[in-house]
DNA sequence: TATGAATGAGCCTTCATTCAT
DNA sequence: AATGAATGAAGGCTCATTCAT
């Protein structure tokens, strides 16, 4: 073995920055922060991460293929083609909103990218995915039942994503504004009304929690 | 005159800071940065304000007010409803689009709020005010003519600000993905499709960019 | 005043640090110490120099600045041209053989040039400004009373340094090998031995120390 | 065999560390440097010595030895005692002008014996030998033809050396105030001065190289 | 023998803050 | 009202050394 344990250290550094940035924010969270969250001296990271910034780089791929994955997890689920989207748009919205850890440096380092370039490649990719991932979801589910989009397909996704992003943040600052139900439901509403509607028979699998 | 020198020197820094966080970011400035930029000693800001949470809390408090102006510019404009909504979200996409020193510092600012409790009730006001005045815009102009909301209307100027944010992030760190005339026609398309047709003759001023 | 008291600092940390170098010598050698030495803290040596490089400059030219007065005191004494090479060369000798502070930082520093390139100007001017002393002074003294040299006359005052600093480390490796007397009378013959004798009187002020 | 693969890898650590100290300088040189360089861990060089001091101590001999064996030949060659004595003052400069590895390491260490006083007696023996060297090379190869020294000949090895040593840190701050050339045919002028000629006959090898 | 992991002290530097003037 | 000087805590990083394997 000998490297095995290299790669246990490597995981569990990882691991320990994610939670602390979560919870103290990259502007906030010093190295020796991290060391002591995993349980080492500020050397050890050193050793495993030469910088700081290889760190927070490797941070940000694991943050975002957490997010990924259960991105990719929210849309497998089958069955009523409306009941599928709205499960799906929960799940994407409960991963933001529950705040994991994961999104949560997302967000923080999505926001430190505006003035450190380097991590916009990283995140450039993540939205791709992102959005390639719903693409086909809606393409597959809505598009072939009959349904075409009003505007250009590529895009939807993006604004799917964009929505619950800044929504989010919103939600954040002003938490009594926005009601999990609510968000959802208008995120539903916004996707479909995105599509000309080929039969009468669009029925949301919701139905609007609050009715003004 | 009741005010004085003083009061001058305080708006010059809030300016300046303005301008140096717009640049740098907040992790990256310093209150020496800041000074500088001002033209005066690191002691001078001091003086006017006594740390530098203090300093960034004006600093927020003008640069939200700043964006709100903008955005009650943006709706004053009179004419054709459809016409008038179109203009007025592609200035709402604008103000953030082109990444004035005002937005971006409140973008910013608002990451840091992540972590720093004491912003988030100055950001809840600007989200308040920007969804009140899109709230009445919509209420006065469309509902006026006879369209009635699909979703709670307290809701919808939070999903059309939410939209804008989200979005100008996800153009900063992939900028290829989303054309300004994409979006403005996609909010566009998403503001009306909220709204039941009570007329047929719902007619969109812009046409699709790119239809697809 | 306000500025005043600056250069004082200044020059209080250049003269603190001269001591700290010439005791410990520029690779064990912190700014802490210098700070401490200088009996300030270490964020006050950096307010006044911003980088270490940047004070090690001025450690440096101001260390050759004072070697190279003593130097240049050396040579001004009148009489006899023979008594004054001698009391010159000794002069010189003891400048380097008494390790001052001073020419102990310069020596410890030229040998750091050897690795970072930025300090072999300051060097390379010493060295002019040294050699073009003893130039002068040897064309006026020497070269008045009817000798010639046999070299180039520019490489002899180079020849007059290079000894004296290769003696002077030779000396400091191995104290009991070279005795100031030795030294200066050896030196003193090469420099007469360097001349064409234009006349038969040519006489030594010393007489060899030690004769074998 | 009584000695193993250790010994091997002790020699290799030690030329591994002469190059990198040659390219480096001590006060840049880290032993993870040298073991990269040696190709093995830091691991392993701890394993062979155990402390950095004790590495450098073999190093500094290694080098001087070094050293002193280009030192011996280069005073083995026959012939005519002048050209003699000129092959071999060019060699000594040779050896030193052309910054060998070895060369420059114990120049970086007769300055680091500034501060660090167990490395003196290993140079003090270094200079010893070489004096006694050439303290041999004069006796027999001048003294033995009819001349004899103006000075205690003990001394006359020193000089030759300290001159060496001297002009070629010189040579480095300022590499175009010393010519190769010069340099040979200056220390030989001033080594012949130092002998009261007893024939008329002494002729110089060389030719005053730009005779002013 | 040799390695990779880990340590801990120390280094240079940054910076918000204080204070005498 | 404003400045320059100074502080001290902290930050990222380096490195000789130790140690289990």
């Amino acid at each position: 073995m000998g490297y095995k344990k290299s790669e246990i250290s490597t995981a569990h550094i990882v691991q320990a920055a994610i939670r602390v940035l979560a919870r103290q924010g990259y502007a906030r969270t010093s190295l020796m922060d991290i060391a002591r969250e995993a349980g080492m001296s500020k050397g050890a990271v050193h050793y495993h991460y030469p910088t700081k910034e290889s760190l927070i780089f490797v941070v940000l791929k694991t943050a975002c293929d957490a997010v990924q994955q259960r991105t990719i997890d929210a849309w497998s689920t089958g069955g009523n083609p409306f009941e599928s989207l709205h499960a799906s748009l929960e799940e994407l919205w409960r991963v933001r909103a529950e705040r994991t850890d994961e999104a949560l440096v997302v967000a923080d380092l999505l926001a430190q990218s505006l003035y450190e370039e380097k991590l916009r490649p990283q995140l450039a990719d993540y939205y791709r995915l992102a959005a390639a991932q719903i693409h086909d979801y809606l393409s597959t589910h809505l598009y072939a039942i009959g349904i075409k989009p009003k505007i250009r397909v590529e895009l939807l996704p993006r604004l799917v994503i964009g929505l619950l992003d800044g929504l989010v943040m919103q939600a954040f600052a002003d938490p009594e504004a926005l009601q999990p139900g609510d968000v959802v439901y208008a995120i539903e509403t916004m996707a479909q009304s995105m599509f000309e509607l080929g039969s009468p028979a669009i029925q949301s699998a919701s139905e609007p929690p609050s009715p003004s």
